[in-house]
DNA sequence: TGTACATCAGTGAACGCGCGTTCACTGATGTAC
DNA sequence: TGTACATCAGTGAACGCGCGTTCACTGATGTAC
């Protein structure tokens, strides 16, 4: 394959960067390891001579950016939570009702990690061992889940949901979500009915389980 | 590390079998693996050498019982699978309610996955490749799966959850579980409150999200 | 009871491979005088 | 405007390693006569 590539010329070596633009390199590195997590979504199959190639570059090129690999994927990760982070925050905010903004949340989320099952990988589904110098409140993952706890809070003080821990419900939501797409990406073979109507479900479920109480919802009233 | 051991003879290499008697060696690779899983939680990690020391054997010793490498995860996982499913069915054989039935297994299911996180891991975590002329009918995972629909089944029969497709609702509820457990496992830099009171909430969201509703319960009484 | 032989449960060495990473280097680019 | 030089973005070859698997073999065990 290589081989080929070569003599057909197919890929030029990329042309090197003029002073000061080493970054432009490191940005090339960042989207080519997506790009092979897209067709293998497996990081620990994909190597740093299988990055460099895509790149058009040697596979050292790579060290002059990242310290090494844990480190580009690390950096992979928070850029992918970035991502992740705004796309929740634009389906919350397509509507004013507190608790449809989180059902919106949820049916984005699912669609983020079908569409990108590669970066919801990296995200969620890989044992990540982060540097130790990095403490969990400064990660853009942690901020998306904050903010969906804000979410939760929030219709709860609107009274639309019972008196539950905001917390506790957030992570409530979040586990059922990451449940079945981790499911979906992870046992293709099972015999999956529809995904709307499993979506919907899952949805129903939690908007019914955090409901106010038939008995409460006349006194809260 | 192995050095020390031969040169002390920490590890004496296993007596060999005598005729007839292979299928000791068979069950001394699986439970050898099980044991590395437990270690290190990551199938791919483990390799046939490091399994073959375990149990005092030459690595070609394992290719008299099992053809390769992914042969062996699936016969793991089918054993697993196995004793996973009677678990299940001993927390469901506690109660005659069967609402009460499915909560049960909801915690042995988190259980279970805490108590061998290894286990889990081949089950749930990997991406498994089944050997083509194996369907998903004669799996045992997906025979404790049935069980688990019929469970539900009860609960709608009996009037305790509302009219439910009961394959979707106990997808719901596998993957309500699986969510927990699995963030549990794969994110434990996570701030995770306490273990109990997430459990609970994941049920109480469960059963409350599946029960009749108020305006439907006296009718259907 | 004794012996030749087939069988079976393994062994030991090697295969080719791809890996992450290091090291000494190169050669174009920009800068100081 | 011309040239010596420092810098910087890389390169090419190699390091040692562990991997899954194969192959020709060995030697104890059981069996037939």
């Amino acid at each position: 394959v290589s081989e080929a590539a070569e003599s057909l010329d197919i890929k030029a070596r990329r042309a090197r960067a003029r002073r000061g633009e080493g970054e432009r390199l490191k940005q090339e590195i960042l989207s080519a390891t997506e790009q092979l997590l897209a067709e293998t979504d497996d990081f620990s199959k994909i190597s740093m001579r299988m990055i460099a190639e895509r790149v058009g570059v040697s596979p050292p090129a790579i060290y002059m950016h990242f310290a090494d690999k844990d480190e580009l994927l690390f950096e992979l990760c928070e850029d992918r939570f970035g991502e992740f982070r705004k796309v929740m925050q634009e389906a919350r905010s397509s509507t004013d009702d507190p608790v449809g903004a989180v059902r919106a949340c949820g049916r984005a989320y699912v669609q983020f990690a079908l569409d990108h099952p590669e970066h919801y990988g990296v995200l969620f589904l890989s044992k990540t061992e982060f540097p130790t110098d990095v403490t969990v409140e400064e990660l853009n993952g942690y901020r998306a889940f904050l903010d969906l706890v804000a979410a939760v809070q929030r219709a709860v003080d609107e009274g639309r949901y019972r008196d539950v821990d905001p917390t506790i419900a957030a992570i409530g939501l979040w586990t059922s979500m990451h449940g079945l797409v981790s499911l979906l990406i992870r046992a293709p073979n099972f015999p999956w009915p529809e995904l709307d109507v499993l979506v919907d479900h899952v949805l129903d479920v939690q908007t019914r389980g955090l409901a106010v109480d038939p008995k409460d919802s006349q006194s809260a009233g």
